[in-house]
DNA sequence: CTCCACTGGGTACGTTGTACGCGGTTGCGG
DNA sequence: CCGCAACCGCGTACAACGTACCCAGTGGAG
């Protein structure tokens, strides 16, 4: 009863008082995680791994967490502070939220086991109450906070929408451990079969008629966001006219999945 | 390699040809599986417990089912399912994409694990294809393929992300094995902390202006949905002009988490 | 100085998914 | 009708997991 009566790992403290110094760090054990689960996914970053990864023994990961879960929201509270929104109630608030999306969307393409965790554990770290300030700050002076958070929550769900679309063939295709050409050559029977049963007419058609030619996944994400961007435009009132930003091209960089574009800002809790 | 060759869990047969005939089936024991993640969650849902539940020896699924994961994969189909879209393309989009999106919504309510594994196999089972026929067959006559997934991709999204927000703190709850009351006592120390701070004014403003009386949750997914439903009207040639369905009051009922109003519609992999 | 709260880490336990093989049962080829 | 190959249910066994417990050292507070 005595041992793990706090809240959660955010009011646990990381540092004792007394006592030899530390060898290692949550910090060290969390960016450890991460580099593992990029490379090989979540499920890959057992304990034992993450501690081989940083050179201890398995058992002392649990004098800095008190179990893999929480590990897992530490995890996922650094990869929020990878997005960047330091500049962002800026006055433009059509440029803000593209900016977040566009930001938000590359740290999942970046980190795509995220998709198995996001949403199941709500549980405010510091770089997501940051986050969360921000974001939110952007729209705070137009609509009240319920409508704000209506808006926001309608924006979030279309990026991690769109954004687990984009993931789930692609963790498909390395799960199997096949390349991409391989796996669909595989998975060509299935298809074959469903199309030529007949049942599924629209199906075929989504087999037929090609999409990915005619938009770059870039591009099919930008096209929808806009649409979203104008539903968010027709509830607010007409003094948030954003400075024309209806289209701006020449932006080619940003989320290009491997790359390391990491910005963590680590930012743990601070206790008084 | 002779063994498990197929392309996915719905290439492979149920039935053999010879042999003595099987005491279970595929369907039996997914229905004993989502029973059981139903009441205690997906991880509870072991093959051992699984077995047991169909009074099973613990190996012996393993004649019906070739791994956990595809066992999975058979659950989450058999919920699509439950989602009633028999009567879709009936000609008013706007009342057939409602029905869907409260569908939808009740039975992630009913389910909730099916969180943690939607979107992370795209593996086309015979309800799931069902569903994309007559879902898509909504907009079909209007629409390009390439915008109809565009739009039907948006309005998923929508349902989704919200669900997901309603269900990740009735878990996070259930996980605690506390009351709901008990878990926000416990957690208000830290809320608390960070409102005291004043580092987080938005935060605050949003744990103090409480949101929740103003609306349901069944009012506030159907406000949201409305707007989503307007922009894809927006999006549509004036042909499409759905027969006054602008706000239709008198809906009390569907979408109640804990009942158990599904129907199955089995419909396993019927091969050639 | 003496304590003792701390450190890293070895050993061990319970639970998981599942490979393998057994003895019995069934339906098809001859 | 017979025989055998293909299937059945399922017990045993194993590797890998998270982590409880214990230990010998360590270093700041008194």
């Amino acid at each position: 009863m005595a041992d793990a009566e706090y809240v959660n790992i955010w009011m646990r403290p990381e540092r004792p008082a007394r006592g030899p110094k530390p060898v290692y760090s949550r910090a060290q054990i969390t960016e450890a995680a991460i580099r593992i689960a990029d490379a090989e996914g979540l499920e890959a970053a057992t304990m034992r791994r993450i501690a081989a990864e940083i050179g201890a023994g398995a058992m002392s990961l649990y004098r800095y967490v008190p179990s893999r879960g929480n590990l897992v929201e530490l995890m996922a509270d650094r990869l929020m502070g990878e997005i960047d929104v330091t500049s962002m109630p800026s006055g433009d608030w059509r440029a803000d939220l593209t900016r977040y999306a566009d930001g938000l969307r590359a740290m999942w393409l970046r980190h795509p086991w995220i998709a198995t965790v996001q949403r199941s554990l709500p549980s405010f770290g510091p770089n997501q109450l940051l986050l969360i300030e921000r974001l939110m700050g952007v729209l705070d002076a137009f609509v009240s906070i319920d409508e704000n958070l209506s808006l926001i929550a309608m924006l979030n769900s279309y990026i991690e929408g769109t954004v687990r679309e984009e993931i789930s063939s692609a963790e498909e295709v390395r799960r199997s451990g096949l390349s991409e050409s391989e796996w669909m050559a595989r998975s060509y029977p299935y298809i074959d079969r469903l199309v030529k049963s007949g049942d599924y007419p629209i199906f075929t058609k989504i087999v037929m008629e090609a999409r990915q030619p005619h938009l770059s996944r870039n591009d099919q994400f930008r096209y929808g966001l806009q649409r979203v961007l104008d539903c968010i435009a027709a509830a607010l009132p007409s003094t948030a006219e954003s400075p024309m930003s209806a289209h701006r091209e020449g932006r080619e960089e940003q989320d290009r999945p491997g790359q390391a574009r990491s910005r963590p800002s680590e930012r743990t809790s601070r206790a008084k």
